[in-house]
RNA sequence: GGGCUAGUAGCUCAGUUGGUUAGAGCGCACCCCUGAUAAGGGUGAGGUCGGAGGUUCGAGUCCCCCCUGGCCCA
């Protein structure tokens, strides 16, 4: 019997293809990647491309700090897809990879293995420019190294990308760029310095840029500190009553550190204030505050002696408690009775709104703290020297000692610290350089920020469009833009300072400087005098230059930019530069960077050229741990990159990213990976029996498109090939407006259901039993032929190396699927299609019913025959069909049935090769049973030899 | 503390302007096939829609409050 079998099976028309069943990606992609880097796949596209309708798409770049991440892994892989579905689409679609070189972690990172490597009292030996060069050098080669790492995991991503020329913000032409933007904005009088009390890094040295901040929390002391009136009798006055002692105004800090800079007190001139004998002294607090003040403080005996309104307050003045000076009672509208006392501690060199209020009253901005975080000779002896931590106690000390403190007592706070060393910042004012968002350009009169708020109104389309909210609600609050960092890894501001104490700038000076950075680079700056660096500057010729300009006693300032000022503009100094186009219809990146490079990009662009760089901002989410937790490194929920790549491969993770919902926070979890590898096989598996039934199919192309393209309307393949249209036009869709998950499940169903569950169910009799050159064989053939093509080309986009995998098991090893473009797919299907595959559903669950009838039930399909009820005579003409689609030996319509029935057929003769119990089956001369289908077919293989 | 955002079957997600028994895929269970075979097919069981109120004849969908995450700020 065995034997018998397999003779039977010789004669069939097996599937057979070189396309495996185990995609052994891990092991594969690598050489796909060698072979595309080989044939300089992405010069040849955009070549193939050119003069196409253009898609201009911009890079943020990523810091060349470390390895990928899983967050790296998403965003270059959604780009990839953006990139490569415009590809296949037809468009022409370029992409500049970009690195952002410069910045604090890399130099802190350097500084670090310097002072490991015991090289740090050397280096601080050198002299400044010397210093800063070697550092600067170490700066360079780890950035290199980083970039270098980086862009081969993006190439094991499957990413196309013009890697042989990417931007890099420490180049000398994109630094040339970035500072002749800073000219521009220096033109339209928006640059200025000034005095302003900025998130200072004491471990560093250095402002610190919002984005360099992490919120912690941490243990201050918080105290409740008396201030003593100056004049008794004018707080009796403006309280309406008789003091027996001089009172006191009480208020609360968490920083007793700025005590020393205490300028004025605050109040809210609404509020109402209470003055008070507690425990016998008077002091004045807000009313609503009693009950806490005295609480805090176990005050055994509170008696409330008269109220007035804060602006009765106002200009009163108090001695402040150890330095030797008044102030006075000022009134702001920041003060709440959220916590404290309502009369709010004001020190203007430490606060931005204490900053606010002391100009509005004309105070100094008084910063008696220097830069390393000691104090200077302004404060009391007992201050001098001293670090503003050890200060805290000691000022405690102090106030309880004169008894000045009404109370204290440590809480925890979220306070911000400094992202990279972790120390806790404080709140310093420094001279640094601003873009100034509330100040009127010299052309046209707006400002940055009204013009931010114009463009995101509607001239910027948002995905998600709640981005939009988000972004304005950012642009209508953000401060001015400080721009200066006190380090040497960085592009320097071009500033010099003149003998008077002035400081020289101008859009004509720093637009020289630009030129010497982009011949030279800026290293140039540490290395060349500031006649050099000026050489080709004119003062003649520069309406802005100071009377008496003498080049000659110029000093070099030493602030760098901020690192997003650089990549903010890159618009300008990649898109312009290389004349990519300008503005881009898409930059898309992680929805932190609705505060970062999005709007950094944003405001340089403005103030330049008026408009947005972007028509259009993606944003995806964050990734988050199977708990939903945030990722970290230090967590130990972090899946690496290249682990992925070994355990999964390349196209499983982009698989899986094309399926995120990824608007939204994203969870990630090996386990995902692998049933996005499950589905992954599914896709695949379904081209392989497509490409595994082609194996003998030899016709032409022009003849493939004959057989398709003319398949009876009623046909399966008909059928088949319209679902593909379909498929086709929906995926197209969705690549464009960018929803890449709707993509992907029209993929996997279209794989899953359309294909394996039905037509390839259906076929596989035809394909396997039938003469191998008969018209219908080779109708369907043409048709699977057909189908891996469109599904080929549809993949290319997310499964780059699987489609290319396939495409060349069809074309041969010289084609390559990622040169191909969409082509449109057209067949004429008849209209009761929906009819048949709903008789389909009705056959399939009547024979699982007469699977189950019990012992007796008919298990096999084949074993069947379906008497199936037409009313209206729709069915008929499909009963070939919808035979092959439900897998029975015989299926007749009929007006005459009035509900499906199953015929038990077991009593008829199979065909021993088919396995078909159809009413041909006999027994033939060689003694075989078999239909006359398959012995026409066995007689025709025979002569074939 | 503020702005934006999310919370629907074990998992990933759909749920249109409020309207019949809340959908899909995966996974799971059971069954078939062994001529896609470390494959393929069929059937089925899973949900008080984060929680508490409210509006309405009717709410996953609208309003308010709360809880738990995420991003960005203070």
């Amino acid at each position: 019997m065995s034997e018998t079998k397999t003779n039977w099976k010789k004669t069939l028309n097996l599937p057979r293809t070189s396309f495996p069943m185990r995609a052994n990606l891990a092991q594969n992609e690598p050489a796909s990647v060698k072979r595309w880097l080989k044939e300089s796949l992405y010069d040849k596209v955009t070549e193939a491309r050119e003069g196409c309708e253009e898609f201009i798409f911009h890079d943020g770049p990523p810091y060349a700090n470390g390895s990928i991440h899983v967050g790296h892994l998403l965003n270059k892989v959604l780009k990839d897809i953006i990139v490569r579905s415009r590809l296949v689409a037809g468009k022409q679609c370029k992409f500049v990879p970009g690195w952002d070189c410069h910045g604090l972690p890399i130099e802190h990172k350097v500084m670090t293995e310097l002072a490991d490597s015991g090289k740090i009292e050397k280096l601080n030996s050198l002299d400044e420019s010397t210093r800063r060069m070697a550092i600067r050098r170490a700066c360079r080669q780890d950035a290199e190294k980083y970039i270098k790492l980086q862009r081969g995991q993006m190439q094991r991503l499957l990413t196309l990308a013009d890697y042989d020329n990417p931007y890099l913000t420490m180049n000398p032409r994109y630094e040339q760029r970035v500072v002749e933007t800073f000219a521009d904005l220096v033109m339209q009088g928006i640059v200025f310095r000034q005095l302003k009390p900025v998130h200072w890094s004491i471990a560093n040295e250095t402002a610190l840029a919002e984005a360099e901040l992490d919120y912690e929390d941490r243990t201050d002391p918080s105290v409740f500190v008396d201030f003593e009136a100056c004049d008794a009798a004018a707080v009796a006055a403006a309280f309406d009553v008789e003091v027996d002692q001089t009172p006191s105004f009480m208020i609360w800090t968490t920083t007793p550190w700025t005590l020393p800079a205490n300028l004025a007190i605050a109040v809210h001139d609404r509020l109402t204030y209470a003055l008070m004998r507690l425990d016998g002294a008077l002091t004045v607090v807000a009313e609503d505050r009693i009950d806490a003040v005295a609480a805090v403080g176990e005050t055994e005996s509170v008696e409330k002696l008269a109220t007035c309104k804060g602006s009765d307050l106002v200009g009163l003045t108090y001695r402040h408690p150890f330095c030797d000076r008044t102030s006075p009672v000022v009134s702001a509208e920041y003060v709440t009775l959220e916590d404290g006392t309502g009369l709010v501690h004001t020190a203007p060199g430490h606060g931005v709104e204490d900053y606010g209020t002391g100009l509005r009253e004309g105070m100094d901005i008084y910063c008696p703290v220097k830069g390393d975080g000691t104090y200077d000779e302004t404060v009391p002896d007992w201050l001098h020297g001293c670090s503003v931590w050890e200060a805290n106690p000691k000022v405690v000390e102090h106030l309880k000692a004169s008894g000045h403190l009404h109370a204290s007592k440590d809480i925890v706070h979220s306070y911000p610290h400094d992202g990279r060393s972790k120390t806790p910042v404080i709140f310093r004012a420094t001279e640094q350089w601003f873009i100034g968002v509330d100040r009127p350009l010299r052309d046209g009169g707006q400002t940055l920020r009204d013009m931010a708020m114009d463009a995101t109104r509607e001239s910027v389309d948002f995905v998600p469009e709640w981005g939009r909210n988000r972004m304005r609600g950012m642009l209508e609050s953000r401060p001015d833009w400080c721009i200066s960092r006190q380090r040497a890894w960085g592009l320097p501001i071009p500033a010099f300072s003149m003998p008077d104490g002035g400081v020289f700038m101008t859009a004509a000076s720093v637009r020289a400087v630009a030129h010497a950075f982009g011949e030279r680079g800026s290293d140039a700056w540490f290395n060349e005098e500031p006649s050099q660096l000026l050489s080709t500057y004119d003062p003649g010729s520069d309406p802005d230059a100071p009377d008496g300009l003498n080049l000659a006693a110029l000093e070099k300032m030493h602030d760098i930019f901020d690192v997003w000022f650089e990549s903010g503009s890159s618009w300008n100094a990649v898109m312009r530069a290389r004349e990519l186009g300008c503005p881009v219809d898409l930059y898309s990146e992680g929805s932190d960077q609705h505060r970062g490079w999005f709007q950094l990009s944003l405001l340089p662009a403005l103030g330049v050229t008026g408009q947005s760089p972007f028509r259009c901002l993606l944003t995806h989410g964050f990734m988050v741990d199977r708990h939903g937790r945030k990722m970290s490194k230090s967590g130990g929920n972090a899946l690496s990159v290249d682990d992925l790549l070994k355990d999964v491969g390349a196209d499983v993770c982009r698989w899986w990213v094309s399926g995120l919902a990824f608007e939204n926070d994203i969870r990630v979890d090996l386990e995902l990976f692998h049933l996005a590898g499950e589905s992954y096989r599914k896709v695949r598996n379904t081209i392989r029996f497509l490409l595994s039934n082609l194996d003998d199919l030899e016709c032409s192309s022009a003849e493939i498109h004959e057989l398709w393209s003319t398949v009876s309307p009623r046909s399966l393949e008909a059928w088949v090939l319209g679902e593909a249209g379909r498929l086709q036009t929906e995926v197209m869709e969705a690549y464009e407006q960018l929803e890449f998950r709707k993509a992907h499940l029209a993929i996997f169903d279209f794989c899953n259901e359309t294909l394996s569950a039905i037509y390839c169910v259906a076929v596989k009799d035809r394909l396997y039993c039938d003469q191998a050159n008969s018209e219908r064989r080779r109708r369907t053939q043409a048709t699977l032929h057909r189908l891996a093509e469109v599904l080929c080309r549809l993949t290319t986009p997310i499964l780059v190396h699987t489609a290319d995998e396939a495409w060349r098991a069809l074309h041969g090893d010289d084609a390559c699927v990622h040169l191909e473009v969409i082509q449109p797919l057209q067949v004429t299907v008849d209209k009761d299609w929906p009819l048949v595959m709903e008789a389909r559903e009705m056959v399939l669950k009547a024979l699982e019913e007469a699977r189950e009838a019990g012992k007796d039930g008919i298990e096999k399909s084949l074993d069947a025959g379906i008497l199936m009820p037409d009313p209206e005579d729709q069915l008929a003409p499909f009963a070939e069909a919808l035979e092959a689609m439900c897998e029975v030996s015989r299926l007749t319509c009929s007006k005459d049935y009035s509900e499906i029935k199953i015929e038990d057929l077991r009593a008829e003769p199979a065909c021993e090769r088919s396995w078909r119990r159809d009413q041909t089956v006999q027994a033939r001369e060689n003694g075989a049973m078999l239909s006359d289908r398959d012995w026409d077919a066995v007689q025709q293989s025979l002569s074939d030899g």
